[in-house]
DNA sequence: TGAAGCCGTTGACTTAAGTTAAGAAAGACC
DNA sequence: GGTCTTTCTTAACTTAAGTCAACGGCTTCA
């Protein structure tokens, strides 16, 4: 099986041959360049992501400052807030690598779930467990120290830390990149 | 149309009568006390619940000590991560008003999702909806002040702050209660 | 090769939250 | 009514993050 997006599927509901040649033929792969930007603030987005290889960093300004949302990596969707909603994206997306994804929209989607339901029910119940992951780590997030945030993005997602710069992973933590700077320098006199 | 659950759902799908008759016979009430616990650290939770009229919070202790996650209220969903999973679950739910529920169950679900299929989209569309708004004001969160932070929620659910005890809201804020009697005060300073 | 930018680090200073402890106010219970 | 508990506030001290500024390393590009 060559294709990423019937892989994943495959991991969660059986693959028919008729689910295997529609997906086949309705998939839509893009490439982007490191440094493409998908999606700015204030534009309307109709397009959905899944990335089968790099990186795609979601990030909004508030005053003239970069903010870092999300790092999405592979076999992450990603679905601008605004999606299919026609109103104006709150920010934007960006490739931080060269990055190739799987491409879909609402019209798409709509088509998809029609003839194949059993993909919107796989999509609302991880969805459902995708959410009470989130509420999860929010939870432990809020209560921890910076340098707890730190550690646990360490141990959670180490590729990050090779793929995005310092500065951006620090507002990712929600702190200045001073004080990651000076974190990383504590951790490492303790050991 | 006095069924609450009724209500809700017609805000988003045209109640055919056959739902309506098909709701009415499932639904199934429960009155909870103030205090009540719902859900324990360590046990199997086979429940869900859909807020009537009443307050749930959702904590968890760590050290000892108790760290709220949520305050569910009206209109809101209370699906705990566990839920319908066999695993324990690692946090408690607990009513702190005199609360009165639809209650929930997996078979339940499933059941109502095989006769009405319109109602499984629309929780995955209203699931991605809050996924959304949930990523939006965990970004917000984290790069606010404590000070931001409390003001915030002032604005957002003004009646939560009399309905649950100042040390609880601190704990849902991420703070020491110390801390957040230090910043009402600065607060009221300021005006 | 040299200038400009970006990135990470460091230092000095300010500000605010955590910690510990104590006390006042309000409720619950007997 | 009086005691006990819970809740909130206040104070003194410690610790760490924000802010501002400077510097060195690295890349880019003319």
């Amino acid at each position: 099986m060559d294709n990423e997006i019937l892989k994943y599927l495959s991991k969660y509901i059986p693959i028919t041959k008729e689910l295997e040649e529609e997906i086949s033929k309705i998939e839509f792969i893009k490439c982007f360049d490191k440094g493409t930007v998908l999606l700015e603030e204030g534009k309307i987005s109709n397009e959905c992501y899944f990335i089968i290889k790099g990186c795609i960093r979601s990030f909004y300004l508030k005053d003239g400052e970069e903010r870092t949302t999300e790092f999405h990596t592979e076999e992450q969707a990603v679905v601008p807030s605004a999606y299919g909603s026609n109103v104006p994206s709150e920010y934007y997306l960006e490739c931080i690598e060269d990055t190739i994804t799987g491409v879909g929209t609402p019209e798409l989607e709509t088509e998809i779930y029609q003839k194949f339901p059993q993909i919107e029910s796989l999509n609302r119940a991880l969805g459902e467990a995708i959410m009470a992951k989130q509420q999860d780590s929010f939870a432990e997030f809020k209560m921890a120290s910076h340098e707890e945030k730190y550690l646990a993005l360490l141990k959670n997602r180490p590729d990050l830390l090779q793929r995005a710069p310092q500065h951006q992973i620090a507002s990712y933590l929600g702190i200045k990149p001073e004080s990651l700077s000076r974190i990383r320098k504590r951790i490492m006199n303790q050991k």
